[in-house]
DNA sequence: AACTATTTATAAGA
DNA sequence: TTCTTATAAATAGTT
């Protein structure tokens, strides 16, 4: 602790209890998500103020994690029902900050695509531009490294292969070179440009909210 | 964090995640305690590590916290048992591709900031920067018609004020004139490097918001 | 696991 | 409540 080492026993003014419930409450929600992130942990947790007042934390759904930590525990009276109910909220929680998250990529990939800047401050198309001018920095050094690998690649195979059958056909050092541009060639059928209609075509599936379970 | 800020994301190494792991979680279940004895609160906290075990802190009862929040989440039972079976499939589904889709969208956004390139053909990576050359080469246009925008502005609230005011200081209208001189130079060498911000700044005041016409 | 150099968290004060 | 500041605590990298 700090300024003044807390003993660790319930603070009895409460008026600095609620603060230091407050200041600390964020501080481990922080560490539990930095802890998350950092590490891949699936963390759960559930906070309830002296007043009741509930906060949580979770990286998962948190009725996925309760529901793992009960069967961890060898808890299984669990009625049916309700684990579909919680199932399905968690499910549409889900839906929703992905949905939400899809479109916060989405829009951040058109800017970064030029397109849609109306909606831009100066300021961003700045930072935007500055962005843009990393990332061609890093693919054109990137491409460099490429284009000089594949050349040292292709000097090795000819200097194998054309002093042991330098009489076999003509065509023995070109066949080398052909290949390797195949390969380069196959290679960008990965690419952006496939991937990205695909991206498109896919996600216009979206979010057909299906309201039909929030009649009952 | 510490000694070389460590960026908030997933650590590659598996050996160093499992050292970091072990020690953020004796953190973060030091910090549960101590917030449960300072201020009195009802916590639990559950962590699964990657490899699945279990860790848990709880300073009441973990089942009746737990039932504590289930009761706090807002969570009754229902009783349309069969129709919850088909929506919670259905949910799943467009959880799935939801999912798929942010993964193929952060896939792309990565590599259009220049992260992540080892996976790229040589191919992928020449479309790559063109797509990048043309998104700046729009960027710089719409950054162009943003500042002629608002030294346009400015030059109107200058022929405005000018005449009102024209002998109140020798100054008044050559600091004007010399703040939009100061935005067409920052203007046309935009993207080249960090010109003075400090003109930029001032001036992103000049505009509003442009018209959207998307908005419903 | 133990050891620091640093960064973070935070108690107290404003 | 929010900000600032002084100090304790946490922890990344290293040994």
């Amino acid at each position: 602790m700090v300024r003044g080492k807390v003993e660790l026993r319930r603070i009895e003014n409460a008026a600095s209890r609620q603060v230091t419930f407050s200041k600390r409450r964020s501080g481990l929600m922080k560490k539990a998500r930095e802890l998350s992130v950092l590490c891949d942990a699936e963390i759960a947790v559930i906070v309830f103020s002296q007043r009741g007042r509930l906060s949580e934390f979770s990286n998962h759904e948190m009725q996925k994690t309760i529901a793992r930590y009960q069967k961890h525990a060898g808890v299984v009276g669990v009625d049916k029902r309700d684990t579909d109910y919680y199932c399905i909220q968690q499910l549409k929680q889900e839906s929703a900050s992905m949905a939400k998250k899809i479109e916060q990529l989405e829009a951040s990939r058109r800017k970064l695509l030029g397109e849609q800047l109306g909606s831009c401050s100066l300021e961003e198309i700045r930072n935007l531009g500055e962005q843009l001018e990393r990332s061609l920095a890093n693919i054109r050094l990137r491409k460099d490294e490429m284009v000089m690998e594949q050349m040292k690649q292709l000097r090795l195979q000819c200097s194998e292969n054309i002093p042991r059958e330098p009489s076999r056909r003509a065509g023995t050092g070109n066949e080398v070179a052909a290949a390797a541009t195949g390969t380069a060639a196959a290679g960008s059928s990965v690419g952006l440009s496939n991937e990205s209609s695909t991206v498109e075509t896919t996600l216009s599936i979206g979010l057909p909210t299906a309201p039909r379970w929030d009649l009952n």
